[in-house]
DNA sequence: AACTTATCCAACCGCCGCTAC
DNA sequence: AGTAGCGGCGGTTGGATAAGT
């Protein structure tokens, strides 16, 4: 492996820790579980083996094509890309992806570059955004849109996105209406394509139906598959 | 059976942005 | 304004295991 295996006694000692003062605060995890592993490391295990809830063994055909469909539109986001699967981690997606998906994929590309429809993804320092045919330019947020400030705000709406088992979609934060408030005031959603602009987009702008803080998330990735051309 | 190659996946590393001081 | 500390992310490494020869 990688570096030192966790043994048993480790896995017990940070799952009870976890267990009893919660996750996050990171730096203290070590000292109050009592382990001789650095923060990162602790994170990391939780996250990737001790977590609740975590599926294992082989992805799934749907699962796989909900890789490939999310890779395309959002590049290596493999935490974003792994939000949308329940159970699976950022780390499963992206070591599948590097074993199997990224060279059947590429020897797939190299047989259909005449049909060359790249698609841009989106990410952070990227200066613009591609929604099918169109272009549009990135723009950071104005500071009173949100408690914090600059594109990372952006990036934290969409990732902050919490799937809900009970619901099979995500909930979108309180902050991120405030996002969608903010694409609205400048136009972005405004230079959308007509039938791309999501009617959920367009309620939570206008206040109409935003009462429950939720929002299909889910629907608007479809929606962008359909100009991509993805669903096709 | 012995060896080589491919695949899997846990773990580490470096970087980034945010926050508090 | 500068900086240290933190959480989080994506890229990479390398040992274990499976499959092939």
């Amino acid at each position: 492996m990688g570096g030192v295996a966790w043994t048993e006694e480790e896995d017990h000692m940070l799952k009870k820790c976890i267990e009893q003062y919660g996750e996050g605060k990171w730096h203290r995890v070590p000292l109050l579980a009592g382990l001789n592993r650095c923060r990162k490391s602790c994170r990391l295990r939780w996250l990737n083996y001790l977590r609740p809830n975590i599926k294992r063994g082989r992805f799934g055909e749907e699962e796989i094509e909900m890789i490939i469909k999310l890779h395309k539109l959002l590049g290596n986001r493999w935490s974003l890309i792994a939000g949308r699967l329940p159970g699976r981690t950022a780390n499963d997606v992206k070591n599948y992806w590097n074993c199997h998906l990224s060279k059947k994929l590429s020897a797939l590309e190299a047989k259909n570059t005449q049909i060359n429809r790249k698609t841009e993804s989106i990410r952070p320092n990227e200066p613009k955004i591609n929604i099918g045919s169109s272009s549009v330019k990135r723009r950071s947020l104005p500071s009173e849109c949100s408690t914090n400030q600059g594109t990372q705000q952006q990036e934290s709406a969409i990732s902050s996105l919490t799937f809900d088992p009970e619901r099979e979609s995500h909930i979108v934060e309180p902050q991120q209406e405030n996002i969608y408030s903010c694409l609205h005031q400048q136009g972005i959603i405004d230079e959308l394509p007509m039938d791309f602009k999501y009617e959920g987009v367009e309620a939570m702008v206008s206040g109409v139906g935003s009462s429950t803080n939720q929002w299909d998330w889910d629907d608007l990735l479809l929606d962008m598959d359909l100009y991509n051309g993805f669903s096709s």
